[in-house]
DNA sequence: GACATATGAATGAAGG
DNA sequence: CCTTCATTCATATGTC
């Protein structure tokens, strides 16, 4: 998701604003900062910035780091792209399970041109690049081990909603591996 | 992813505690039987399965436990990619000559649309959803492409060089611009 | 418990 | 827009 994980920690964040930053160059890696601007245009409804929005975009991020306008059109694509197939998948998903139209409660976001202008004077609130709040991915999760025992396993971790089809045997077929 | 997607459901799966006990799991962990499974379709020579595919192993994977169809997805990708790098890294180690008869290792399991077939087999009952028209578009062979050019740059939205706007400071004024 | 490894998940970058 | 590939992050598990 959008939620990058990346912990404060581990993540090789070079968000060296400024002076050298460890150049792990290969490819973009964009500061905590910089993800956080993008999301929030994004949000805000842009989807397919135009080359001067993604000109304006890039310019104002590289203060954070280093970017190129090409990050910035790709991340949009990749974003939206994304989104769109993760909301598919749930939504065929539960369309199995016959019994959560409920899944659908975001998804307006708009689209009036009003987020053109909005745009063009640039975001929001997206700076506040006090912002340390790393997602200090919580996951206080007591264990997970799912028991691996073919027939026992139908709930051991509710909530998604996945758990409703398995009445049905799969008949074993399965051994098509035949070559 | 991947959507390459991949981007597939929820990540924060983690279901509050709720009743069934079990665990609450952080993120999905395959049974031996699921594992199996996959694996037997990726030996007969499955790598890219089409959304509808994926949907179908995975309504039938669910009966040995808690999936979703992302899961999958990232299973065969992770799946190839590593098997491909594995190769690569036997591939460069072992060979220094031109002799690449290693090469034939991945030209075996492409071809023919048994596959498929194979897979149409595989879901029998349920599924309402069920739709035999299948894109059949058939993994047309993957690592063909070496990806020779890293940085072709061929986004459509011009300019590539950004990095001179680094060195002069949006002077803050991005906290205010908005709106 | 630290360390090594395996693997699920995510995402940047392309290609088409 | 779609799909795919490569890399990386994060966590589960195994070993000592």
């Amino acid at each position: 998701m959008d939620e990058g994980m990346s912990g404060f920690g581990l993540k090789t964040s070079r968000s060296g604003s400024g002076g050298g930053g460890g150049a792990k160059c290969g490819r973009w890696n964009p500061t905590n900062e910089q993800v956080k601007v993008l999301t929030d245009l994004f949000r805000s409804g842009l989807r397919t910035p135009s080359t001067d929005q993604i000109q304006k975009i890039s310019s104002q991020l590289s203060f954070y780091g280093k970017i190129e306008s090409k990050n910035v059109f790709y991340w949009f694509q990749n974003h939206k792209a994304r989104e769109r197939q993760k909301r598919r998948r749930v939504y065929v998903e539960s369309d199995q399970n016959e019994h959560n139209i409920a899944k659908q409660h975001f998804a307006e976001v708009v689209e009036s041109g009003r987020v053109i202008e909005t745009l063009q004077l640039f975001p929001v609130h997206s700076l506040s690049f006090a912002d340390h709040s790393e997602k200090a991915r919580g996951y206080t999760n007591d264990e997970c081990k799912e028991n691996t025992s073919p027939y026992a396993t139908m709930y051991t971790c509710g909530t998604e909603m996945e758990n409703h089809y398995q009445h049905r045997h799969p008949s074993l077929d399965l051994r098509l591996s035949f070559m």
